[in-house]
DNA sequence: TACATACAC
DNA sequence: GATGGTGTATGTA
């Protein structure tokens, strides 16, 4: 085991890059670091989530100092020829490189905390966080200017920032506006989308629509008339969601919407409603403003976008200039090279905490630098890696946006207080078979993987599998191999925690791939004890 | 196929 | 007092 001595000294700056700040958020930015880590290693330090992370992060540890060794062992003459290879390859992609689509990332804005306030007045220019004591989901602006952020426990958000008032989850709400937003898009183009975040492919011009067709009228506080121009917006959505949305590049015909000194004036005699109105031009951006003014006027909530040739730097685009704004990246090489440039890595949509760490220890921290360090990475990294990392510092990505494909797998977990028998774990997890065979049969799927799940009180987590030779689907099904699963572990480790798992079905029509299902739970005390009485008998 | 890791949201 | 839940991909054995 650790001494303490270790604890602090040689692994502080990891845990503080592990367990401490991560302001890679829009709307973190000029924070004291320093004093949010301080508060946070207080509340943190000495728990068994902590002692975990401590392993977790010495393993990382373990991982960069075996790379670094295989770095050593690398000679130039090597290193010579993976820089032709991969430079040959780099020279296949950018032969590739296309330019010629225009995808569109939407994002909405703090979106459970956007809700949150919308619905509730009283929590305007406070501090949210949406969640519980446990775990919090989101945050609003104000709350993220105290180190209050996503994926922190409430009670640890709570140190930072006292007055903060945390609202529990309604995700029925959510998923009520989720698709008002959806519908948003749809006439845009071909768009696909999870949760609240959209992408959407702008595919064809629209320079030969009618000004009347791109006008909005701007919805007042006035009952009588927003309701009205509700109705006349809904119109105009219905007649844009039968044609298709076009667009080509050409200057705007006005200036952003949410500006009220730039908005047109015009009378509409005809429509009998004279209000302000504002017109959208025919480019990517002005189009783009549009489906965010729509967003804004059906939900009142706000949504950033990012624009760009292909969904990777889309991506990356909306949190540019989060919230409420958008960014372009034009159509070109020279456009593109220069936003990637100075990048850090860790901004991209796959390079987590460890990747970023692991780069880190190669000296790499933009892109340009992912760049320089190719053939390096091509001797240190798997194919799919440095294949990934070279599209990245080339800045190419996914020109199309896919499907969604069949469901892989399904699972239900969950963490429990303190399960001191193993009669009370087989019950919970029959429950969760019973809801697993319920969700399996609500979508007509069927598996022939299980998995179980456990972690214990020290957040330790294992899984153990079991794959059967026809697919299952009922509860009864499904328990009796979870049963046998949990069997094993409760008897060997005393374990308190379960899940799981199903895959592949070979049924078609209303089949599935795979399923999963899943529990935990958790149990103060009896870890080592349990294991002690089985050793002793 | 089994299991662990990494990642996103 | 207290650190989530669901899904995908990948590496390795």
């Amino acid at each position: 085991m650790d001494s303490t001595k270790e604890t602090s000294n040689t692994y502080k700056e990891d845990l503080l890059l592990r367990m401490g700040l991560n302001d890679n958020k829009a709307g973190m930015e000029g924070l004291d670091k320093e004093k949010i880590n301080k508060i946070i290693m207080g509340a943190t330090k000495g728990s068994r989530f902590y002692g975990n992370e401590l392993k977790k992060e010495k393993q990382v540890n373990q991982r960069i100092e075996n790379m670094m060794q295989q770095k050593a062992r690398i000679t130039s003459q090597q290193l010579r020829e993976a820089q032709l290879q991969v430079d040959r390859f780099a020279m296949e992609l950018e032969h590739c490189r296309d330019l010629s689509n225009t995808i569109v990332h939407v994002d909405m804005d703090a979106f459970y905390a956007a809700v949150e306030m919308r619905d509730n007045p009283e929590l305007k220019d406070k501090p949210i966080a949406v969640g519980s004591m446990s775990m919090l989901s989101t945050s609003n602006y104000h709350a993220r200017r105290f180190g209050v952020r996503a994926a922190m426990p409430g009670f640890i958000a709570k140190r930072l920032c006292p007055h903060l008032i945390i609202v529990p989850l309604n995700f029925d709400k959510y998923r009520v506006v989720s698709k008002q937003v959806g519908i948003c898009l749809a006439p845009t183009s071909i768009c696909s989308w999870v949760s609240c975040r959209i992408r959407s492919q702008l595919q064809m011009p629209r320079q030969d629509w009618p000004e009347e067709r791109r006008r909005y009228f701007i919805k007042t506080g006035n009952s009588k008339t927003t309701s009205e121009l509700t109705t006349y917006l809904t119109s105009i959505e219905y007649e844009l969601s039968a044609s298709p949305l076009l667009f080509e590049d050409s200057p705007p015909d006005l200036q952003p919407p949410g500006n009220p000194s730039q908005v047109n004036c015009k009378e509409q005699n005809k429509l009998q409603i004279p209000q302000k109105s504002v017109v959208f031009g025919t480019s990517a951006e002005e189009v783009v403003k549009e489906i965010r003014f729509r967003i804004e006027q059906k939900t009142t909530l706000t949504a950033s976008a990012g624009i760009a040739p292909n969904t990777m730097l889309a991506k990356v685009c909306s949190d540019k200039n989060k919230p409420n704004g958008q960014y372009q990246i034009l159509p070109s090489r020279q456009a593109v090279m220069e936003f990637i440039k100075d990048l850090p890595i860790r901004k991209i949509s796959g390079i987590g905490k460890v990747t970023e760490k692991m780069l880190k220890a190669l000296g790499i921290i933009t892109c340009a630098e992912l760049y320089q360090q190719r053939a390096l990475l091509s001797l240190l990294f798997s194919e799919t890696s440095w294949h990934y990392f070279l599209h990245i510092s080339l800045g190419l990505g996914s020109t199309h946006l896919a499907r969604d494909g069949e469901r892989k797998s399904m699972s239900v977990e969950r963490t429990f207080n303190e399960i001191n028998k193993a009669e009370d774990q087989y019950s919970l997890c029959q429950e969760l078979c019973s809801e697993i065979a319920q969700d399996l049969q609500k979508e007509g799927l069927k598996g022939r993987t299980v998995t179980v799940k456990l972690k214990n009180v020290n957040f330790e987590v294992k899984t153990r599998a079991s794959t059967v030779s026809s697919v299952v689907s009922t509860e009864e099904e499904i328990f009796a191999i979870a049963k046998e699963l949990l069997r094993t572990e409760i008897d060997v480790f005393g374990y308190l925690v379960f899940l799981v798992k199903q895959t592949k079905n070979t049924n078609k029509g209303a089949s599935l791939a795979s399923y999963r299902l899943g529990t935990k739970l958790c149990q103060p005390l009896g870890v080592q004890e349990r294991r002690l009485i089985k050793i002793s008998v």
